[in-house]
DNA sequence: AATGAATGAGGCTTCATTCAT
DNA sequence: CATGAATGAAGCCTCATTCAT
């Protein structure tokens, strides 16, 4: 948010940080978390890490904002003007894609919801709400043009967000259950044939 | 596991423990929560409470393996005499009803894999797996007898999974961006829907 | 001391107590000796035990002054008609046997006095100083009567004292420097000679 | 072991720990001694305390290790080229005068060993062995030469042992019995004649 | 910009003892 | 005699944060 000035030391110290900020916060959630880890994986001291960021919270609030500033990046980039299904479609690939290229921001994301979003719930139902209604309004403006089948866009929606997320935020349990690691071009490949189903699914009738 | 006979006072007090426990262990995690909270919920002493529970891991994983305990119930369900799209959706349907009815054992659930599963890794690889493969075969054969389309049928369960746990996962989320908290039919009609065109797709040529 | 009429089953179980205290105040001091472990070990609720004992420190007084009650005999059979060499022999391996036979009651008191003897700092310069006192009398009496080489009386009794329950008390250590465990009449031998030696020995000129 | 550079707080903050944790551990052993009793003593906060050992039981041991790395020198100092009796003497006077000097250390060890060694059991039959055993050769060889009596060493280096560390370990107990606190001299005469005397003994025949 | 030192608050757990039956 | 249930006090240790330099 905030853009002062920075010397690159600094620029280097906060990076540093957040990224260690990010491993642990999402692998350990914000109280099983240390500021003594994330110290020794920034390579700084303690009081000097307090030195960048003014608290334990700081940090994780700064790493939820870089986070929602892109988090909905995909979401917005589905246009009015393209082919319907080809964007709903090119929307859900890059969410998945972003599961893939992010897990740990998807991991974080979830912890903060599953905790009852105390960090964010303003954004959840401000910006977020807006533009998934705003969303919402193009897809019903799709249906209604015959270029896609009638659907719910809210639960539609909701539907890309939680077959994309949960291999990041289920990662483990993937794995476990498949017994392997290189599952990502079978899951793009299901995703794609189960949102295309869906979306040109003749109205009985 | 082993089912001492209990007084009831034991009973009692052991049901408000597990009460109190999943409620915080849901909401905060494992490190988030603290003896005292689940004391104080439970309306016992901290010392009492682990008499009835030697520490707090061990509530948390008593907690856990009753979670288990019917976890898999609503897959194991699954039938292969049964219809197969009825069958598949009747899943599907019956793993939204525990997100609606049990939506804090789901959120526990949810926490222990995102930390990495540090309890239940074994499960996973184990029972869950067994379970999986075996249904996935029955789903195969499904397919291969022209009941269902072809299916990845792993994926498909994932898809299940991640498409029901949402609504309890991220309940705060869904009400925020909804507005409202009674889209319980609304999110079944929608499950429904995606799911029976998957199912019933006409493979192309 | 007290003389309380005792059911049979009460006496059983006061044994019981006292059996498991030594063994453990023995083994791991006052402090680090717990209730619980003395309950299990004599088959005993710790409500129960608390029943025949009022508190841990009535066990541990208990054996206390069990243990003093024989703890001076080796020495108050040491008697002024005897053969003086041989008596003070005979009272050295009376007390190298108590080492051997009850090494557990020879560390209790060990530990008593190294932690500043608080319970028995009375008996100490009570009790005991008397006795020695007298046995001192009696062995500079045989000093003057030139049947034994002169020595300091209370140094004397202190050698034999340390001389002998070292073998109960740093058991351990013996054990480890000679790499076997049955150096039980080396000991005795050693120590014979020794005292013999000194009690023998002419007086230069 | 690791020599770390010190700062001069820190050296000097460790360096109240060490005393603080020897006084009580001398005195109450490992479980009777608490880290307030420490702090208190060391006069620094608790937190600070394990700010510079990282437990209690890093003190303890710390002091453990310490104590090892002198306790043996008045046994090294034993020299096979020097004159039998003198040597064996001098031996057994600088372990008294340690029982004098250092008497808080010798029942820190006598807590140790009396517990059951739990942290040196190694150390008593790795290098407290193999010193006994080398030790026990040039004694052997100098009965051989008929420059002392025929003794069993072991058992020789037990009675020096035993009748040194009696006055630190037991010292309640000598100063109850004996009145007065002012021995020291009365016991080092008494060692040197029954060594002397034993020493000495003419072989019988 | 950085660190060594310090701490208050709290967290988990132990334990001797008491209460009620 | 005996036990299940309960607790207050204390013990070890962690941790976010502050202080001093």
């Amino acid at each position: 948010m905030s853009d002062k000035p920075q010397t690159r030391i600094q620029a280097k110290n906060r990076a540093a940080i957040l990224a260690a900020g990010l491993d642990a916060f999402s692998k350990y959630g914000f109280r099983g978390t240390t500021l003594d880890q994330i110290a020794e994986a920034a390579g700084l001291s303690k009081p000097n890490l307090l030195y960048y960021f003014p608290s334990k919270d700081a940090i994780y609030t700064a790493l939820l904002e870089r986070l929602l500033d892109t988090w909905l990046d995909p979401l917005i980039a589905m246009k009015a003007d393209g082919d319907p299904v080809e964007e709903i479609l090119a929307y859900a690939m890059r969410k998945l894609e972003m599961s893939r290229d992010y897990p740990r921001e998807s991991r974080l994301f979830a912890n903060e919801i599953l905790q009852g979003a105390p960090h964010i719930a303003g954004h959840l139902s401000g910006d977020l709400r807006a533009l998934v209604d705003e969303k919402a309004v193009v897809i019903n403006g799709w249906a209604a043009a015959g270029k896609i089948a009638p659907v719910d866009p809210h639960h539609l929606i909701f539907s890309i967000w939680s077959l994309t997320q949960h291999y990041a935020d289920f990662e483990v349990q993937v794995n476990a259950v498949l017994g392997r690691e290189d599952w990502y071009d079978d899951a793009g490949a299901h995703l794609d044939a189960l949102l295309r189903a869906r979306l040109q699914a003749r109205v009985p009738g």
